[in-house]
DNA sequence: GTCTATACTTGGATAGAC
DNA sequence: GTCTATCCAAGTATAGAC
């Protein structure tokens, strides 16, 4: 899918660039990618960017629809045969290990401070930003219907909330290296999925203590 | 107090300068707080920041520095006399509120984001985060003592989510520019303490739908 | 479609006059 | 302690040869 300016080579040149775009922004941030940092990265010509693109802002944004689009498809994979919480909170915890290792979150979060320095990114972002709202609010709703979130906390503010602690446990946790406060918080998530499941939900009172009803965790 | 290099001049001009360092920091983040725009911002010559400052990203962390301080004299200050859940989510809701519209959470942000492309930054940041953590442990660790969350939420666990979330809040509302959303959110967070409060510290059942338990969102 | 060369701007940092 | 002047590295972007 070529974009309006220049048509991409026979070995997809594009794609490369766009790589490349990527690459840089997970290892230096917003701030350090620039056209030569990109380019060096991925070894071609600086002017390429310029040709194919038209800027290096506009780059980054086909970055980020690139990065959106393979996530998305893993997300959509992710919850196929989710229906309660606690599944629902462990596929979210294999879904944050991903996104974190493979810098996908930092791509996002690096984007959207760097909204502030080139404000033209902003509606484009939020416009990126919408699908995954979207997602979190189906996958919550659904899952989450029988239980008491469901009844307490609407899937649109959920959804909401899920994706700012996405944006801070990855901001927090790629600045201190510590994988280990987040893992616990997805683990104790998924802890009390199952309590509250249990509480409400089933006949049989659930005890937190058995260690049947904890999830996540699992590595 | 004075930094190594440099001393300050009659007319405060260390201050000066690491007010229009925030200034700047706010208005265009992280990438476009350069030396020349910060002395454009505060009307000095740009030379300055290198006499007191040693280097720009030197001055960001005293900039860091200021406003950490700022606010953890405030944050003190407002959990005085806070004692039950439903009272330290009311004040969490009105110091949100300050932070948002006087761009303290977006200063640190935007350098914990900065901090990929200043890779010297980090452990900076991080020291200087290590208070707020702190300090949200101890007074969720107090207000939450007789609740459920005392027993299934171990308080570090929880000051690590909620500054995550204040990071991620921050980003997101910084972006589309629309408040609402997090103030939803702390409305919401109201009323479930006092819920969960009732539900499990009082001999009298509190039933969300009744108006008398309802925290926050007050402006 | 890709490369070299280059124009122009901005940024970090220092020297030296005041 | 502050200002002017300046060096040099790095950035965006374009023109034109290949």
């Amino acid at each position: 899918m070529p974009t309006s300016t220049g048509r991409d080579g026979p070995d997809g040149t594009k794609q490369r660039i766009v790589e490349a775009a990527l690459a840089t922004l997970k290892r230096e941030g917003f701030a350090g990618t620039s056209a030569r940092a990109i380019a060096r990265e991925g070894d071609f010509n600086q002017a390429l960017i310029f040709y194919h693109f038209g800027s290096v802002n506009d780059l980054l944004l086909a970055a980020l629809d690139a990065s959106s689009k393979e996530r998305m498809t893993r997300y959509r994979d992710g919850i196929g045969g989710v229906s309660t919480l606690p599944q629902l909170v462990a596929v979210a915890t294999e879904i944050f290990r991903e996104d974190l290792a493979g810098g996908h979150v930092t791509v996002l979060a690096e984007l959207i401070a760097g909204s502030s320095s080139s404000p033209e990114l902003g509606p484009e972002i939020v416009a990126r930003l919408d699908q995954f709202m979207a997602f979190a609010e189906e996958a919550v709703g659904s899952a989450g219907k029988d239980t008491p979130i469901g009844s307490l906390l609407p899937a649109s503010e959920s959804a909401y909330a899920i994706v700012a602690l996405y944006l801070g446990l990855e901001l927090l946790t790629h600045l201190d290296g510590d994988t280990s406060r987040a893992e616990g918080l997805f683990a104790r998530a998924g802890q009390l999925a199952t309590v509250l499941g249990g509480l409400f939900g089933s006949a049989r009172p659930v005890r937190p203590e058995d260690p049947s009803n904890v999830t996540g965790g699992v590595r």
